[in-house]
Parts: C-alpha cells; structure tokens; sequence
DNA sequence: TTGTATGCGTTATCAG
DNA sequence: CTGATAACGCATACAA
C-alpha cells in the first residue's frame, strides 16, 4: 500500500493524498473525505523511510543515558519519554554505560540517525576538560543537545538541572544548625552534579568554621545495587573517625549507612542523623524513613522538553533552566 | 555530503562507493582505499533514510514497556538494550503506560516505524481474552514479536519467560515445611505472570490440605513507589486476620510488610518470615535482608536477544524459552 | 571490476 | 483547490 495505491483508488492526485495525511487546510472537505474513508479502509501508513527522506525528521529524539537501571536515571528517561510523547515525538533510547569512549561513539551513531535532537541524561556526559567535551561540541554543530541535570556553555546546547550545590548547602547547614557537626559525606561521583553537591557540602562546612571535614568525606566506589555492601563500607570508617550524622549524595548510599547503624544498635535519628539526595523510592524503604533531597526530577524533565520544543520551533529559549532542590524531611532527621 | 560527493572525489561512480559502504567484495583494493580515505577525510555517514528505502531495515528494534521506571521492567530493558547494542542493533522505546488501548496504539505505531522486531518487556501486555490480544496477532504478521516475562501461543510470536507457577509454588512450600501455615499472599497484579505467581502459591496451599487461604490473599493497588503506604495496607489486614508468614509477588510489597512488622515490634524472621519476588535492589535495602525469588532477568535477556538474532536470520527457533526461578534466603527467612 | 539507469515512497514546488 | 513533476540519497539489476 503506498500512496499512489491510495490516490489510485481515491481518484486523486498523490498530491492531494499527501495534503491530507499532512493536514493541509487546502483541501476540499469532501475530497478530503474521500481520501480519509480509503485511507482507512485499508488501514494506510507512509513509509517512515520515504518520509524522513523528504522531512529530513522523523519526529523522533534521541536519548542516551549510561544507564538505564540506575533508580535516577530511569525516572528521568520515563518522565522525558511521556513527555515526548505526548508531544508528539518518539524516543530513541541508547544506554551507554560510563566509558567516554563509548559514550562518543554512540553520539555520533545517534546523530547519524537524523534524530531531531539528543537529550543526554544526568551528568554524566559533562567531562572536566575540553577534550572530554569536545565530542558534545561537534554534535552541538548538527542538532540541537539538551542536558538534563547537568550544565555546559556552548550554542545549541541546553542545561536543565537542579542547583545541587545551593541543596546540598542547605542539607549541610541545616544539619549543622542541629548541632551536629561530624557529619560523615558519601558520595560515589565525580561528575558535574557530584562535584557541585560536594562543594555545596564543603562550602557550609567552612563557613560554620569547621576545619577537619575532609576526613568524613569518603568516595564509595562499589555498586549502589547491594547496600549491605555500602554498610560495610560505612563501618570500616566509623572504625577510623566518629560521626552523629550523614549525609549522601544518594539515597542508596545513605541506606547503607542507616544499615551499618541498625547493625550496631545506634538510634536514628536520636544518635545519628542521615540525610540522602534524589528523593528516590529508597527513601520510604527503610524504618525509619529517609530524609532526602528532591531534585525535582519531574519538573525537569518537563522543562526540558518544553525548551526542547521551542528550539525546534525556532523560537528563543533560555539556555539554561535551573530548579532549587527542597530538603524533604523524614524520620532519620529531628529537625 | 552525499553518495555523489564522495563518488566525485574518489572519481568513480556512486555504485562503486555503495558496494565500499556495504563491504562488497567486488571492489579492487586500490579503489576501495581511495573510496575510503574519501569517506573518512570528509566523515561521511550515508543518510539512513534513503538507506532504509532500499534496504527497508534500520537495525533496529522497538521496545514496548509499560513503564521504564518500575524496577523490574527498567532492568529488564537495560539488559536487553545492552545485548542488543552490542549485536549491531538500535532500540526504539516506547512507555506505553498500562492502558490496553493506549498500548494498542503504540504497537502499530511502531510497526509503521519499520522496525525490524518487536519486544513487549512485561507480562501486561498480554491479556486474558482473544479480543484483547488481536493487536499482538495483528502485529505478528509483520514482524516478529518477543516476549519477555510472558507467554503467548502464535505464530511468529516467541516467548521468553520464567515459570512464576514453579518459583511460587516452590517458596510457598519451603515456607510450609518450616511449620508456618498462615501466610498472607500479597499481589498487585492481574497479568500473567501475576496469575501463574498466584496460582502456584494456591497450588502450594492446596497441596498442604490447607483450605482458608484464600482470606490471607490480598490485592494491593497503589503505588509500589510509597512503601509506608504498603504497610498501612498490611496494617490494615493484620486488624482482620493473623498471619505469621508473607509472600509476596513484589519486593516492594514485602518491604511494605517488614515495614509493617517494625513498626509493631513484630520480629522477623522469629514471628514473621517474608519471602519477595524479583530479587531487585529493595532486598539488600532493609534490615534484616530479604529473601526474594530471583527470576534471573539477565539470562531471559541474553536469551530473547539470542533468539532473536536467529529468528531475524531466518533460523528456526524455539518459540518458548522458559527459565527456572531461584529462592535466595536471606535474613527474613529462617528456613 | 566498474558504471548507468531505475526504483523506493514521500514531500514540496510549481503551474493550472 | 488540485495535479504534474522534480527532488531526496541510496541500493541494485543490468550493461559494459
């Protein structure tokens, strides 16, 4: 069934087909009837191919995220993937792990694919130095690039993320304002949105004149998968430096530390108090329940393709787009 | 940059660079290495559209699931977009959220999209009655359609899948022969797979000669995000009947009703033993650790792919892959 | 081994 | 409002 079998039958020109599978206004109602009633009968659908020859789109995104089974991660793909949708696009999904080789490689496969735009997913893709990042730029040159918490300065490049820094500060601080200063920081990255939550941490540190805070900052570099593991982790260190409180720049890190203190009969939050980030289903798995930052993960998402929508409109977008994290307070804190 | 492009530059015809492109061996070896310096000093990719008009196949594969950001279904996705990457194809992902309709919807659309295969990643695409599963027959007759966690009888319709019966069957039975009889069975779905699970621990109970079961099943339909929410749930049901042991047909249910007995002072595994299912991230996430049925998701990935690297090579294939699950006993059990 | 010519199914630009 | 017809970029049967 092509076109031409659809005029055929209609008694039109391909022309006046295509019009109607377009919406064109220029078509006599019952013309455009005509074709419909064919077009339905025998269940019609233009070829994608032969479409996106002539469009040079095929309304589709493409998205690439290192992985799509990490709690953050999937939340983020599935509130970008309903938004597209619903917005009439379709998503093209690449998950590419962590390696930055790979992570160049399919970006340029996935320009090649003629996508409309590329979102990529958590911070992942943002290197420290202009070589890492110099794949981003090149693709930046074709279609428009959309980073979804995280941010980077260049034409065509879009940043939607949560201040993670101001978040994390006001974590800090409002631990701190508790009274409890030998706070133990988790963290399990170094990307972008890693660094700026340990220096949003380091910063209200420093300004409550606490001194020897690096000592409790410890990088967990295991899987996020099995939090007994993360409890050891947290044990070996609390056999080298006390702490009343914690803080982790991920849910799953601070179940491994209510973990360790329920093994040890510490009390939360009476003894020791935690407070985890992203605000994930983690957070109300554990008794008692987590403290969390929200990142406002949906809103995000929403964001993007809102400005995702207007660049390729042609309209004037903001190039960046930054939310404020909330601190939502549960049971492993007394403040 | 074109096919003409390169053809000009490299001073043969635009066959000759299509025979390079496709790895013709009818090409002298001189001239494929002036082709091919041509190619790569301009970085010519050729245009995917017109290559799919020819070839009508993009290698690539859609995928349907109902939502990527269950845990159980983003696991199973990233499995298979992994396997599938690392053989050469592409995915299309489509969420189509859990409504028939909507979902029916998106498997055409993807159809139209001339994708090469289609996986439908989760039992909820298939349903109970022949109307409610014409959209997959109607699909198969274009290309093949891959199950994975389900089961359906068709032509052109393969079947990867765990026997949820079996693995139920199997916990609920160790559970009995520890001498605890009592036991709530807490489900949230209706799918297949939801019926096999239920069936087997019915099959399990029955067995047993036990016979006032069925008041101790009970169907949970909110979110699985909101485990607090679950264990007001079982909280609920512990006021009307007593129970001394929990199975459940998701971890996040179990974790519910540990939550549940924590809060009570309930001890586990001592006055309650809970057994979840999925063996996911949640059960390494309380205290004490969960005992889960594993139903070994990454190996139904590698599978599915597999078979469908055969099917798509014309091989005859088995149209039913079906996988052992696993009890893997942790702390809340005690047998 | 290489080149020519045609088809693939649309969209879009012109005339009418 | 409608209809020819020219792109679009590539693969391939057929000729050379």
């Amino acid at each position: 069934m092509t076109i031409y079998d659809i005029s055929n039958k209609a008694g039109v020109s391909i022309a006046t087909v295509s019009r109607v599978l377009n919406g064109s206004d220029k078509v006599r109602p019952d013309t455009r009837k005509r074709v419909m009633d064919i077009i339905e009968k025998y269940d019609y659908t233009p070829n994608v191919f032969a479409r996106g020859m002539g469009l040079r789109s095929l309304q589709t995104i493409g998205i690439l995220c290192a992985d799509s089974s990490d709690l953050f991660l999937a939340k983020a793909v599935y509130y970008i993937e309903q938004e597209l949708q619903s917005n009439g696009y379709e998503s093209l999904l690449c998950c590419t792990g962590y390696n930055l080789d790979i992570k160049e490689n399919y970006l340029r496969l996935i320009v090649s694919k003629k996508v409309d735009a590329i979102i990529l997913v958590g911070s992942n893709f943002i290197g420290t130095t202009e070589e890492e990042n110099q794949y981003i730029k090149d693709a930046s040159a074709q279609i428009p690039i959309m980073l979804l918490n995280a941010s980077f300065d260049y034409p065509n490049v879009y940043s939607i993320y949560c201040d993670d820094y101001a978040s994390m500060f006001e974590a800090a601080t409002s631990m701190l304002d508790a009274g409890i200063e030998d706070i133990l920081y988790l963290y399990n990255s170094d990307s972008y949105s890693g660094k700026r939550k340990r220096c949003g941490f380091q910063n209200a540190m420093q300004k409550r004149g606490i001194i020897d805070y690096e000592k409790r900052m410890q990088f967990y570099e295991g899987s996020l998968e099995h939090m007994n593991e993360i409890a050891d982790f947290v044990a070996q260190i609390a056999s080298e430096v006390t702490f009343n409180g914690i803080i982790a720049s991920e849910d799953a890190l601070a179940i491994g530390g209510i973990k360790y203190a329920q093994r040890m009969g510490i009390r939360i939050p009476q003894d020791l108090s935690v407070i985890g980030y992203n605000n994930s289903m983690l957070t109300t798995c554990c008794t008692p329940e987590l403290s969390s930052v929200d990142n406002c993960l949906k809103s995000q998402a929403h964001q993007l393709v809102q400005t995702l929508l207007g660049v390729l409109t042609g309209e004037l977008m903001p190039a960046k787009s930054i939310f404020s994290g909330k601190l939502i307070k549960r049971g492993t804190t007394q403040f």
